[in-house]
DNA sequence: CCGGATCCGTAACGATACTG
DNA sequence: CAGTATCGTTACGGATCCGG
């Protein structure tokens, strides 16, 4: 049987024939993120079953979103053009998050998408910088600059502070329910460097 | 049983929670122009079934994204913050337009999102005045000042030049297969008004 | 006629077992 | 490890039916 698609001449409809089944965007953030394993996705995509998530490797790489390398799968750069999509719905569920409704997955792995989506250039207008994010055994680089982000997921740029600290934390920090102080004296939260940095750069995604 | 969910605490996830499911951003579409009855609904989305209709419809009420006026569906403001990632996700599919194959939808009153997302800021800068488009029945205006884009469905403001056309020539100026002067010579377009502006106009949306 | 609801066949998905 | 194969369940698509 043909392919369910939506037949219509609009770019909406032809994106989400291509990307609008159930798993594939997540695939694709995954992959935003640097190449993967077939087994780091699986992990990171609880429930997906690995049928499906070879039928979807192998749809994109037919789109020509996908391509596999040397036992692993990264995205082309016409793939790439993706991101602003995928960070634009990130930016609408952010608010959905708070919900932390029972047992729900996450990933370390998720902060360099996770730091871009909620950067609000408006409040880091003067932000520079470059701030290293270690989670669990992620580390992400952010640098500010002119009122952007740029991040990078390896030790790309000198890190005028280190933060370390464990996903429990990140993520009470993130959804404001803990204060940063309060993390650092009871020792599950460790800052080297320009603290008035660090500080700012949580302003600057929100974190009040 | 329990819906379907990604159960991940990723803001992408739970966009997709709430809008992921087949057909469910195409009601958006259709409702960031403007409210709609449910037939209308129903003409611009062939193939979706009646039932289905009505569950994505109640879905997105419950989910706080829409709202039954008297007679009519339009988004609450929450939905209406989908219209970046709508905008995204069509500026990802517009280069697949070209592939038109065999019978295919299409809808003038999809015109006001298409202009959005087509317009490329870059090339407009110095651009200023407003259009109006009239395609079938459909008319929308655009007003360009300083680099941006402004769209509205009805008669807002004093058009600096209105272009009247159907359906297949629009389509046909869209993907550069025709050009104006031919279709206006041919007498399947009108330009009464400014005419280098709407000459500036197509090449602001990327018309060669 | 509009706005659905009901029913049913088909395609997509989810879980697990199995294989090179 | 990286997938296929299989199979039960859910979602979707199309048609028909029904109340205001």
């Amino acid at each position: 049987m043909a392919k369910r698609e939506y037949r219509q001449h609009c770019a909406l409809a032809r994106a989400l024939d291509l990307v609008g089944e159930r798993w594939t965007l997540l695939v694709v953030r995954e992959l935003l993120t640097g190449s993967k394993r077939y087994k780091e996705l699986l992990a990171n995509l609880p429930g997906i079953g690995t049928n499906l998530l070879a039928t979807r490797l192998s749809d994109l790489e037919r789109a020509g979103l996908v391509e596999r390398g040397d036992r692993s799968y990264s995205l082309t750069p016409r793939g790439s053009e993706l991101e602003a999509a995928v960070l634009a719905l990130a930016r609408f569920g952010a608010p959905l998050l708070a919900e932390a409704d029972g047992e729900v997955y996450w990933s370390a792995s998720w902060n360099p998408i996770a730091l871009k989506y909620a950067f609000r250039p408006e409040r880091a207008r003067r932000l520079r910088g470059t701030v290293e994010y270690r989670v669990d055994d992620s580390r992400v680089q952010a640098r500010f600059r002119d009122g952007e982000i740029e991040t990078a997921a390896e030790s790309s740029w000198r890190p005028d502070v280190v933060v370390t600290t464990d996903g429990e934390t990140f993520l009470a920090l993130s959804a404001g329910e803990l204060d940063p102080r309060d993390a650092e004296a009871e020792g599950s939260l460790e800052i080297a460097g320009d603290r008035a940095l660090f500080r700012r750069s949580l302003r600057a995604f929100g974190v009040s």
